[in-house]
DNA sequence: CTGTTAGCGCTTTCAT
DNA sequence: ATGAAAGCGCTAACAG
């Protein structure tokens, strides 16, 4: 069946035979209300199944929404459902909710959605930033509402991140597959504007040169989208002319797709990858990875969110996240 | 800095020099605006970086929030991200947002949450429900704003589902193992109460029945809420008194769990899971997988759910989503 | 084409 | 202890 307007306070007033104000009064639990008035307006509101309008609520001066934006790439991706994890959990805990928007890593829709949550009036702005340049959106929506970066500081702008350590973590897995005796590393990456891929990068150098190997341009490849198009680069990186012997895998897409290559070419390449993958401990082959905790890395954004909400001033906020490695599978 | 009020219609009136009703004209692109009236607005717009109120507006009579709820059990878990996903697609071609809530399963949790959702205005509700009786909890509810539950139907009521094809699909996945020759298979489940595992039990049954073998209370298992819970019992069940050969896991989470069990273990007792896993194919040991496609189903839940809020009448309707069988890895 | 006005559902003085 | 009234930011008649 069709669904009915909802009864407001007024309703309810009229039911209990009182004025809205004592009705707010029951509904708010203030002091000052003779409780025999009280049961009846409880009574009322319960015939009427009285469910108190939030947004009408959030109109007053002084009053808020109670609601968080959080603007990922793509929920789908355990990475950032992990994300979505840790910062609901943090969210709720404040008795907020979250309201969520996947960008597709496209800086169109991640300026639409954040400015559409900024006109819901949220209390607060959780963004994985896309590789576009921030300065204009980041001024712009600040002064309205506080933004904290995740997993990746916004190009452009001085702001609230919390990230990983990403180089060092980059630094240990190459390292891992230099020290197993690999000599030709291929590197596979997502989006090259992308500054965590960046970070990744200078890790990967830097352990090559510490391993006094030379860097070469033709075993980096970025650009690549989705695990799918990971697994053709990887291929083509052990199969063609650059003549890979490992492979380091720029974040969990990447990783899932090396997988892939590395079991059709039915090389004994090497192999290490940022981010944790599920069952990775389960596969035939040894996988250095470098984990971190996720969902921490979501909480951690959230608090430091709710800390700014709450008036805390001061300079930008950097927090940088540990990462580990380990090597799993291959028992 | 801290943040500031955000300016409001009255705020541009003021520096454009035109009244509120006249901005209004502008926000909403309506006609009968002198051109050069407009332009003073907009530029007054940009000036103030004014950006509308939706919950302002949204309390205007027949006005609506465009925003939709979304309860799942854990956005972490993959099956349930999925869901979110494929919802989200939806919700934003409607030109609305998501709001997302983890039950975690819990009915108090879920309970709260739908009641927030539903004082927050939401248009419309998509619930994974957790087991308990949804009598009472959908009755009072589904009046104000339309309700389509994903993955199972609530116990106790008809609303709106969109579920999948559980006990068929559990029927081929069982089959496969008694064909491979197993004779104690074992059944690894989260919730007794969920429906989801019943269907599956009685494909399992069924499956039983039809490859000539007997039933064992002993094998079945459920009451794991974890892959490491799941990992326990499964390790119990390869080893302990009931000696299984083969192992049916009810869910992705019990699937990776039966996986652990059986790699610790170290026996060739077969497997097979509900839901798809990740990697799985990569592993050195065949398993038997029911797949679907978990994304559709969270879309095809929110078209129904758009369906009801454009007014569409009629019974509760249920749409079952095939599964498929594959199986995957030993390579 | 533009302004005035009323009112959405709620909270909050201010009286009584 | 309770009610009347104003107003949050916006939209939608209704005038002009």
């Amino acid at each position: 069946m069709p669904t009915q307007p909802t009864p407001t306070m007024h309703d309810v007033a009229r039911v209990a035979g009182v004025s809205v104000s004592t009705v707010s009064r029951v509904v708010n639990n203030e002091r000052y209300v003779h409780p025999d008035t009280r049961s009846r307006v409880v009574e009322a509101i319960a015939e009427l199944g009285f469910q108190r309008n939030e947004a009408a609520r959030a109109l007053r001066p002084g009053q808020t929404s109670d609601t968080i934006g959080l603007v990922i790439a793509d929920i789908a991706n355990p990475f950032f459902s992990a994300i979505a994890r840790g910062a609901e959990d943090v969210v709720r805990e404040h008795g907020h909710m979250l309201i969520v928007g996947n960008s597709g890593l496209d800086f169109e829709r991640e300026r639409d959605l954040v400015q559409e949550l900024v006109r819901r009036r949220v209390d607060g702005l959780l963004v994985v930033p896309t590789a576009h340049d921030h300065a204009d959106l980041h001024t712009e929506l600040s002064r309205w509402a506080p933004i904290v970066y995740v997993d990746r500081a916004p190009r452009g702008v001085r702001a609230d991140a919390v990230v990983l350590d990403n180089k060092a973590g980059a630094v240990r897995a190459v390292d891992y597959l230099v020290r197993a005796g690999h000599r030709r590393i291929g590197y596979v990456g997502g989006d090259p504007a992308v500054v965590t891929g960046h970070h990744r990068l200078a890790g990967y150098k830097q352990a090559l040169k510490a391993g006094g190997l030379e860097f070469d341009e033709a075993l980096v490849r970025f650009g690549n989208h989705t695990a799918e198009a990971a697994e053709e680069t990887v291929a083509e990186l052990l199969n063609g002319p650059t003549k890979a012997d490992a492979i380091f895998a720029d974040n969990n897409r990447m990783t899932v797709g090396a997988l892939h290559a590395i079991r059709r070419v039915r090389t004994e390449a090497g192999l290490a990858g940022f981010d944790d993958v599920e069952l990775a401990d389960l596969l035939p082959r040894p996988i250095a990875l470098v984990t971190h905790d996720t969902i921490e890395l979501g909480r951690r954004a959230a608090r430091l969110l709710f800390d700014r909400i709450a008036g805390s001033a001061g300079p930008p906020r950097r927090i940088t996240l540990r990462t580990r490695m380990l090597v799993r599978g291959g028992s």
